[in-house]
RNA sequence: GGGGUCGUAGUCCAGCUUGGUUAAGAUUCUCCCUUGGGGUGGGAGAGACCGUGAGUUCGAAUCUCACCGACCCCA
């Protein structure tokens, strides 16, 4: 069998990436303005397939779709004092239109707290106005000073902000844990595993009292933060002048939460976990074109038996397309391998005569037979399995990359190793997660998982004093 | 912030050291024939103001300078 088009993703992962990125027609980085790429069509359809099911979570546990505009005055970005020094050195600013300097400057949100809160304040009144669960799809816009890669880092990225306010602590306490199995619901349409972690109160989102992170290990051992939600108090509450009447008269600032899914990065994730070395890998939500039928010969009798059953697949609610192209049937494999679509029916003179199809999964490239009458069952069947495999298979690769170290000595080693996620006993103190930093060679402490309780030792791994939880290690992205 | 590499068809790139005919090749795209159960083979055609600007020169993709852009490494 001829060479594998792309290179393993496990060893070369960024040229794995950036060659599936131009082959599988996901991205076009030929746009010419650094840090901004084209999504092209393939990629959107899971773009799209990735906020239709993170929409649908939301608005299941009763948030409501909103959509602020993109400008926001500067003034807004000065009320919360952590937050402008956050993203002052991060923001495009608009200063002139129409040719004329603008009385008033204006800034691309970098995330939209600065637009919402004035008007949150102006909705909210009362204690019957909360919970108020709102969220907004769209792009934000960052001057990312670091390299940028397509839907992992760029100036310009597609995401959902959620935006949450409650009457009580215990309350917005709860939305993290909603926020976590909306993630959990959404990533499980796609295959996708990840950990929850709190994060460090050092490195928390400018302005959070606490913040989870869910983050995902890629096939170069290191980690992606796909999505966080953060718990904030009255931090934008107060300083933005929300307040509601209790029911006992009471002037009350609520509390407030916010969640923000990278849709660019999940989408990153489904290209990144389940590929290999001839594409994408998709599960079936994820495809444009669910099932492809090939006509082996351009013979008028088998492309017939084909639109014939393409009709019949349509009319079960696949997507489905029979490639009618003049190419060899061997580069038809190849083509529809790279873009990932995850079941391939062959018709040639055989399968035309015994009504027994030929039918190939993508993420095995096993081919089986199944006759015509059971074909509709197979598909559905295929659906989960492929699903099925696709997460256990991702799921194996994320726990199989964490290590637990027993000592500052097994720490190193294990640093020095393959990478992924490294377990140990923190202190909590940043000065330690600093001089952990500097002697590993960029491991970062990513925090504490919250889905499950981790014992620890009595003192910290690494400096030796007191410890207070069992925290993550990774280099991340 | 510091250091480095590179800009030539849609894509990958040769040529530059030592300036000189029509800028070579592969891939891609179009058409014809052939082939067809894992990237068939052949033929014809299309596609490049050689990143931009200036300088040196009889003559610049090639030498010089500036600018713009991209990529990589280190902090």
């Amino acid at each position: 069998m001829a060479k594998a088009p792309l290179p393993d993703k496990f060893k070369q992962f960024g040229e794995w990436y950036d060659l599936v990125s131009e082959k599988a027609e996901l991205a076009d980085v030929r746009y010419g303005v650094k840090g901004f790429v084209v999504f092209r069509p393939n990629l959107m359809h899971v773009i799209r397939e990735i906020y239709e099911a993170l929409e649908r979570h939301l608005i299941a546990s009763g948030h409501r779709a909103m959509l602020f505009p993109l400008l926001i005055p500067y003034k807004n970005l000065l009320v919360e004092k952590e937050h402008v020094k956050g993203f002052e050195n991060q923001v495009f600013s608009v200063e002139k239109a129409g040719g004329e300097e603008l009385e008033e400057r204006l800034f691309i949100r970098p995330t939209s707290e600065t637009a919402i809160y004035p008007m949150y304040a102006l909705w909210i009144r009362s204690y019957r106005d909360l919970p108020f669960k709102g969220f907004q799809s769209c792009a934000v816009y960052r001057h990312e000073t670091k390299a940028t890669r397509p839907l992992f880092r760029g100036r310009e990225f597609l995401w959902v902000e959620s935006h949450n306010v409650f009457a009580k602590k215990e309350e917005a306490e709860a939305q993290l844990k909603e926020d976590m199995e909306i993630t959990r619901k959404t990533f499980e349409e796609f295959a996708l595993p990840f950990l929850p972690i709190e994060r460090e109160p050092f490195d928390r989102f400018p302005g959070a009292e606490r913040s989870l992170a869910y983050d995902v290990i890629l096939p170069d051992r290191q980690v992606l933060q796909s999505a966080t939600t953060h718990l904030l108090g009255k931090r934008f509450t107060a300083p933005f002048g929300v307040s509601f009447l209790s029911a006992d008269g009471q002037r009350v600032v609520p509390e407030s939460t916010c969640f923000g899914p990278g849709v660019s990065r999940i989408a990153a994730l489904v290209v990144s976990v389940h590929g290999d070395e001839y594409g994408l890998v998709l599960p079936f939500k994820a495809a444009i074109v669910q099932v492809v039928i090939i006509p082996i010969r351009n013979e008028p009798a088998l492309l017939e038996y084909a639109l014939s059953l393409e009709k019949k697949l349509a009319h079960a609610g696949y997507k489905v397309k029979v490639d009618e192209g003049s190419e060899t049937a061997g580069e038809k494999f190849y083509h529809w391998e790279m873009l990932g679509t995850p079941v391939r029916i062959e018709i040639g003179p055989r399968e035309a005569e015994s009504k027994v199809l030929t039918v190939t999964r993508r993420d095995q490239r096993k081919r089986e037979s199944v006759p015509e009458d059971a074909l509709l069952n197979r598909l559905a069947s295929l659906d989960q399995e492929i699903l099925g495999e696709l997460s256990k298979k991702a799921w194996g690769w994320l726990e199989s990359n964490i290590q637990e170290a027993s000592s500052k000595d097994d720490l190193l080693a294990k640093a020095k190793g393959a990478g992924g996620f490294i377990k140990f006993t923190f202190c909590g103190r940043e000065e330690c997660a600093r001089d952990i930093k500097a002697q590993t060679g960029g491991y970062e402490v990513r925090g504490r998982r919250v889905d499950i309780d981790e014992k620890h030792a009595a003192s910290c791994t690494w400096c030796g004093e007191k410890g207070v939880e069992l925290a993550y290690l990774a280099k991340a992205y």
